[in-house]
DNA sequence: CTGAAAGCGCTTACAG
DNA sequence: CTGAAAGCGCTTACAG
């Protein structure tokens, strides 16, 4: 782009104060001189550097996310509507992929931070000292998906309630032996919370839980299939249905099921989680806990903007918001009551 | 961010060029000046404006990619690993997601091309009026993902070949009337191209194709299922196999004939497109053609990149590389072989 | 090895 | 309504 604001205020003949005017329609140009910079634009072909903007202004219009993986269906559909939300909004958005990769997450928070963004959403949910030390640091408003506990504004479900009601939905339809594929106990939210929900459910109504009966994963659909295989293979009997924290595991499950010659939900229920895609896709349908999608990445851009548009620049200050949204237990076909 | 290099340098009691130096380890310090910097931005925290590096430099080691569906799991494949690679290689993705909507494409592009972005990624296939005005006019690389007839870079597979060597497929197996859940006509590639390669197939193997046999959808599982439904009541009998442009369409497609009791491929036979998980998912899992996801991603990095760090900027110029990847059929359960 | 100064392409008081 | 000029936070010849 050879073409810059001073060439076109050469062509027009007047000034690039005016040309910038224009360009922002903020104060009043005379009709004649803005159709004559109108004109220039256009001959020129020019196209305003939002990078000298962003430096003048300092501000860049531009929103960090950082998502644990992409391919993942529930991911996606977070990302997708975010990213809708937040470009109606004038956003652009920023995203890197992490992929297992824990080390890159704070490469990537201090790349956003050097390119001033104006705010980051950060989806990852596993801590370590470097992420930690920068979260505590940083002045850019940011919207965590998890309950870091470190007082930062954040978007969640309850999701160690949400594990207790999968549960207790398998143990009101009367199972007594149920196993689960949880997540990385790391995760606070998705992987642990999960799991003491559905711990504390087990308890609650006096069927304990064999550490033998939990395997953790990734979420993935591959590791669903594995660890169901594992659990065919180690405790076959000692359980009627599997709760799986998320509905990719989950699918992964009733697949590895099928594949051994039995039947969901005949021989062994399955509850997925998140309510993606994957949950209609598989059949039978899961059987599972729905996450508000559209909900979640709205109130995360709306609580960002809120802040990155609050000039005093009071976020860290404030009382921390911490959004907790509304979870569903949505009944399809993978689970089946069964007699005490 | 208030601290700028400007505060390191007087804290540190050197230069901004000195500061700008140890930052950017290009020519030597002395190790004592280096220590000194070191130490102030370490104490100040101070992370450096790559906005103002980038407007210095005209350079923002940005990429903007435009994908039309994140939450498609092939596209977002491909997304991931380009993140992947790029970010190996020092470049940031912007990305945006069109979702149906034709004009954001032109939008985000010019908003692409504001922000300076080194290269961008083209993955929409529909052409427009302005999008191709666009395209002959920018100057910023940029590699697209199907063969738009525009003489610019291009990362492909042969669709053609692949929707007739899909067709020839099921007509190998003996079927003689087959059905296509074909995409979007004026999508080049996935829409068009894999059409016009199984009617081509069909042709060439005297058994035509119908009109009333194909059908046009979005690449996404309701719509497979959707389509599907009508085929089964409008053309029921008139169709041993299906052959769908996309994994999602086809999985769409198995899922309704289950639900109409009909069983794949016992009844019908059904073969995908992409080779995404989802052909892993459904049962049975889908025969499929299957898309080079890691080629198609390194390769379109490696052409950006090579555009990118040619300063004579003679890409225009130079006879555009069209890289044509290899499709492969692979086998698995959702075809049969019938009698003739 | 080190530093003073110009300049990247914009916006925005300030003055007229 | 319009323009001259300072400045956003860096890098990079240039000079020493």
């Amino acid at each position: 782009m050879a073409v810059k604001i001073k060439d076109v205020a050469r062509a027009a003949g007047v000034s690039v104060t005016s040309v910038s005017r224009v360009l922002n329609n903020g104060e009043h140009v005379s009709e004649k001189l803005e159709k004559k910079v109108r004109r220039a634009i256009e001959e020129l072909n020019y196209s305003p550097s939002l990078i000298a903007k962003s430096l003048k202004r300092n501000k860049t219009n531009l929103i960090g996310v950082i998502i644990p993986d992409i391919t993942s269906n529930f991911q996606a559909m977070i990302l997708s509507r975010i990213e809708e939300i937040a470009g109606r909004r004038g956003y652009n958005l920023l995203v890197s992929n992490i992929v297992e990769d824990t080390g890159k997450v704070v490469k990537y928070l201090n790349i956003y931070q050097e390119m001033r963004v104006d705010g980051m959403v950060l989806m990852h949910e596993k801590l370590n000292g470097d992420i930690e030390n920068f979260l505590n640091k940083t002045d850019i408003p940011l919207v965590v998906h998890a309950d870091l506990g470190m007082n930062l504004p954040t978007v969640i479900i309850d999701d160690f309630q949400a594990g207790y009601d999968a549960a207790s939905y398998l143990i009101a339809q009367g199972h007594r032996k149920i196993a689960m594929i949880a997540g990385d106990p790391r995760d606070v939210c998705a992987g642990l919370r999960r799991m003491e929900g559905y711990t504390a459910a087990c308890r609650d109504h006096g069927i304990g839980s064999k550490e033998t009966l939990i395997r953790h994963g990734d979420y993935k659909l591959d590791t669903g299939y594995r660890l169901m295989a594992e659990l065919l293979g180690e405790a076959r009997g000692e359980f009627t249905a599997v709760l799986a924290a998320s509905d990719d595991m989950a699918a992964g499950a009733v697949n590895c099921i099928r594949d051994h010659g039995l039947h969901v939900p005949g021989d062994i229920s399955v509850i997925g989680f998140d309510g993606s895609q994957i949950a209609d896709i598989v059949r039978p349908r899961l059987t599972t806990i729905r996450q508000p999608v559209e909900q979640i990445s709205e109130r995360t851009v709306e609580l960002l903007l809120e802040m990155i548009e609050d000039e005093g620049e009071s976020w860290r200050k404030d009382r921390m918001k911490t959004v907790v949204l509304g979870h569903e237990l949505v009944e399809r076909g993978s689970c089946r009551r069964i007699e005490a």
